[in-house]
This record gives structure tokens, sequence and C-alpha cells, in this order.
DNA sequence: GTCTATAAAGCGATAGAC
DNA sequence: GTCTATCGCTTTATAGAC
């Protein structure tokens, strides 16, 4: 178990990298040093089960880094602010891509449907909580939080595509401005 | 050269489809209802040259229909609002993916980075251009064509993560008044 | 738990008949 | 211009030694 918790963020890395069609075993054996039997005898299901818990730890992380305070800190202002700041940090500035964008657009999303719906609808529900108590409106809430989802992806990938990670920088700076407005 | 015309939309949505790397020949027979062979003979320096020549289709028709009047016509405003009825339209009201996005998002991108780069850095040259002519000041005509870009861009990966193409459309009409405004 | 060897299928690409 | 056959390589996955 343990050794499988220092595996995933290195399988992470490769299907962020080369996506989940383009990460191949080669790819992921260099990645970890490891031949493709310990592959195997650590994930049986083969990549389609290492791509399964590579999300599903992004999603706790997320879960617990994001999501919980959210929903459960007495300041929601102040949630939100650590949000913002714990995106930039785990999306590194804009140098990392979001993982389950990657597979949200590609054919892989067929496989991975429920966890890359549940990741953003969590990441709303949780949101929408931390601005009503802000006392915005319901109706507010939700346009807010929707923005500030599909601010992110955006910012994601205009990022990579003109190879400028301060595009990301701005816009996580220019969202926090909308959000708290 | 006729017949290629014909081939390029077909192959578009292949590489939409399944990526560059999913993109496989097996895949982009089927869908031409053409031989390897005959793919070859039409694409001598094959994948790499397919996905090339259907990126600079798809730059080609958004410099006649979206970059040029947003550069020249006499009435920015009426462009703008062309430019977004036009990627409802090209982007089937947030139902097909970008494929620039795509590429932009996976390992080819390091194979396609000018081409990729360039379609963004024209969209948003054009954008500024319009925004300018509508009185806006250089720096807010920047900023705003980059959250327009990236509005974009972020709520197509969402629509498809949440399998909800009204995200893509409530997002162009929220984009439409934040950039007239 | 890790490795090598290997199987079976699929990959991009080419050759050559028609 | 289209096809089939084929090459050489890579793919996922398994088997079995250690």
């Amino acid at each position: 178990m343990t050794d499988r918790a220092r595996l995933l963020p290195q399988l992470g890395e490769v299907f962020r990298a080369h996506g989940y069609e383009g990460a191949s075993l080669a790819l992921i054996s260099q990645a970890t040093a490891l031949g493709k039997g310990s592959l195997y005898h650590f994930f049986p299901g083969g990549k389609q089960q290492m791509a399964a818990e590579v999300l599903a730890e992004i999603d706790a992380w997320f879960e617990h880094n994001i999501f919980a305070p959210l929903r459960d800190d007495d300041d929601p202002a102040r949630a939100i602010a650590a949000m913002l700041k714990g995106v930039d940090s785990y999306f590194r500035s804009g140098n990392r891509v979001c993982l389950v964008g990657v597979i949200a657009l590609g054919h892989a999303r067929d496989i991975f449907a429920d966890a890359v719906n549940g990741y953003f609808a969590r990441w709303q529900d949780a949101l929408v909580s931390a601005l009503r108590r802000t006392g915005q409106s319901p109706a507010m809430a939700r346009k807010r939080s929707e923005d500030a989802l599909l601010t992110i992806q955006g910012a994601l990938v205009l990022a990579r595509a003109r190879d400028d990670a301060a595009i990301f920088t701005r816009a996580l700076a220019d969202l926090k401005a909308r959000l708290l407005a």
C-alpha cells in the first residue's frame, strides 16, 4: 500500500504528459523504474486500473484540500482564497496540466465518465456552498462557480497552447476578483 | 486537390474524437473508407502530415470566417457578435471539441507548437483589434481578448467533462456581455 | 516483489499489383 | 488512384524463474 502511494504520482505525470492513449507501459515502466511484471503485480487491471487509481487519488487530494474547506470553513471568503492558492500551487502556476481535463477531452472519457463528471460536480457544489455563505444568491453562486471551473480549465489549455504560464496566473487573479465581487 | 478537400474534415473528426496519438490509421481508414495505400498517396508524410493539413484547414476557416472580419469589419461590435455566432456554430453549441486545444494539451503539441500558438495568437490579435475599435483601451482590449479565448476553451472542456453542452451556450452568452460592456 | 521472455495483436509505413 | 500483402516495430498482457 505504501509502495502504491509512491507510485501513483509518477503514473499521474506520465498520463498528464502523454494522455491516456499515449501513455505506453514502456513509458510508465521507465518513469517508475519498475518492470512490467511489477506494474501488473500492483495493477492487475493494467493501464485502465492505473488511470482509475490516479484519478481517484487526484479526487481525494482535491476533496481534502479544496472541496472540504469550501463546504466547511467558517470563513467562506478565506476558503475561496485558499482554493485559488491551492489551485495555483497544484497546477504549478500554469505549468502543469489538469489530468481530468485531458481525459475529458480524449476518447478515454467514455471509460472514466463518472470520475470526470463527479470531480467537477463536487467541485462546483462545494464552491456554490462557499459563495452562498458569503451572501450571494443561489443563481449568482451557481453562475460564478461555473465561471470559476471553466476559467481554470481554459487558462490551463491556453497557457499550454501559447506556452505562456503567465496566462494562468492572470486568469486566477481576475477570477478571485470576480468571485468575491 | 478536390478529393483532399473532402478528406480533411473526415480526418479532423477522427483526430478530434481520439486525439493525435489515439487516431490510428485503421480508424482513419475506416472513417474515410480509404485504404492505407490511398491515404499515403494523398499524404506521403503519414499521420503527421494529415494532422498538419487538418490544422492548416481549421486555421484557414477561422482566418476567413472569424479573424478577418474582426480585423476589417467597419462595425467591430457586429464582427464580435458574428465571431460568437460563428464559434457557437463551429463547435456545435458545445458538442464539438476544439482540435487545437486537444493537441495543445497532448504530447503532440511539441510537433505542432507553431500552428497551435499561431492560431490562438492571431485570434487574440484580431479580437484586440476589434475591441480597440469599439473604443476600449489597449490594456482592456488585451485582457478581454484573453478572457474570451480562455472562456471558449474552458467551456468546451467543462461541457464535455460534465456532458452538458448547455455550459458552453451559457458561457458564450456571458462572454458576449463582458466583451461589449 | 521483481525480473526476463514471450505471446498475440496492433501500430505506422512501404511495396507492388492492378 | 486504390487495393492487398507485408515489413519491422511497439503495444498490452501473461508466464514463469528467481
